[in-house]
DNA sequence: CATAACTTGCACACGCCTGTGCAAATTATT
DNA sequence: AATAATTTGCACAGGCGTGTGCAAGTTATG
């Protein structure tokens, strides 16, 4: 092979295609319609580079949605637990950890052809979420009053909503699961106090294993507020 | 003042200039950033006239979304009742009825300078809320465990959740503002059927007065599932 | 250090949208 | 029917975004 010395590819054209995937996370998270001008900065390269490494706008999109799209649906694929009640804490907890992904497809599978992408990876989820309520709702731990279909959308919002609020006003880890954990089971029919100690008594879902996070405690923050 | 024959402005005019609101609610509504040129075809105009009624695109949003919000605003601030609770159910059937309005507010005004007056009259809403959350906390028939803040952000995307939902998901008036009344109770930290019971035990939440709904019925769809 | 690999800046063509001017056609009103 | 009020179509300037070509730089790498 005379080939006339071919040399590897640097390394650092590998680091910019990360740098721009960054970016992109960050600048189409706040604006779907952002320009590639716009993330190109964000990642201190020029808008004509971006070109380098992807064909498109779309082509880069695409990958950072299947990335983050592979990242949850595995993640959430790996929970199982005979507990449907459980289980759906967890599948909302887990979520919690990739909030980030989860956000991205959200923010950019709006509207266009990745919509189809999304759906897709959003589909295992889905199905988990459903399977577990349909047999929450037959051992009656969960509420009777809503059709499997329509309540599943509504803890898969209600999980989005707290996702959402949580990076407009931050929550810490532990904190933010738990608060995630408390707002499926409220939708799925448990009252604010069942909910808690629900969770205080599985030790899966105090999934943290804090140091010193010996005693079960009742608030998630601080109300500053006596409750009766 | 020998004004020469001024001539009233013409009827058809006044009408064209609602239809392009009417327009714009269902283009925006789906896309915020769709062009003058697609609010123009769906009123049934050509976009060069959408000038004629609006200086701008931004003047034909501020329009449309100050108008809705007036309306939702007002509607909100109509509800008074001791109860905090039932206040609070009431605010969230309220909106119910004014969804088409919230959902424009909600679409339109993501980014942009509309932000300004859709927040001016959120905050309206929010006040109510907050101070209705604050006695139900006080009094103890609220959840304790999340600061107001927080729970009054919750209980609103709550709401929002479930307005959104049954757009794609159609449901009829009666069981649309029983929904929102269960999610949002769920939020406050009811379990599903303290809530249902809440619901049935206040004739003010039974707004429709419905001829033939005598009997309290549990479920709002028919779940086609025994439950328990 | 030589050189291939990468980045950059600039140019351009293209597309889509806004906002405006103006003459011609319509249409409600008197 | 006369005429003022509207609408329309077309043209234009301008803005902003994409995607591409190319020459000139910079930088990792062998």
């Amino acid at each position: 092979m005379s080939s006339p010395a071919k040399r590897l590819p640097r390394r650092d054209a590998a680091a910019n295609r990360v740098s721009l995937l960054a970016a992109a996370r960050i600048v189409f998270n706040l604006d779907p319609g952002a320009s590639l001008e716009a993330v190109a900065a964000e990642a201190g390269l020029s808008r004509r580079s971006v070109y380098g490494h992807f064909a498109n706008r779309e082509e880069l999109q695409l990958e950072l949605v299947t990335a983050g799209a592979r990242r949850v649906a595995s993640a959430v694929e790996s929970v199982t637990h005979p507990d449907p009640l459980v289980r759906l804490a967890l599948i909302a907890s887990t979520l919690w950890r990739e909030v980030e992904s989860v956000r991205v497809m959200a923010v950019v599978a709006v509207r266009g052809p990745l919509a189809l992408h999304t759906a897709a990876a959003l589909g295992s989820i889905r199905a988990n979420v459903r399977t577990a309520i349909i047999e929450g709702q037959t051992d009656g731990s969960m509420r009777g009053d809503l059709p499997v279909e329509r309540l599943a959308r509504l803890v898969e919002h209600t999980a989005l909503v707290v996702l959402e609020d949580s990076t407009a006003h931050p929550l810490d880890t532990r904190e933010g699961g738990r608060l995630v954990m408390l707002m499926t089971l409220a939708t799925i029919g448990l009252g604010w106090r069942d909910a808690g100690e629900f969770i205080d008594g599985h030790s899966e879902l105090n999934w943290p294993a804090d140091p010193e996070a010996a005693g079960g405690n009742a608030s998630i923050e601080d109300t500053s507020r006596g409750r009766g």
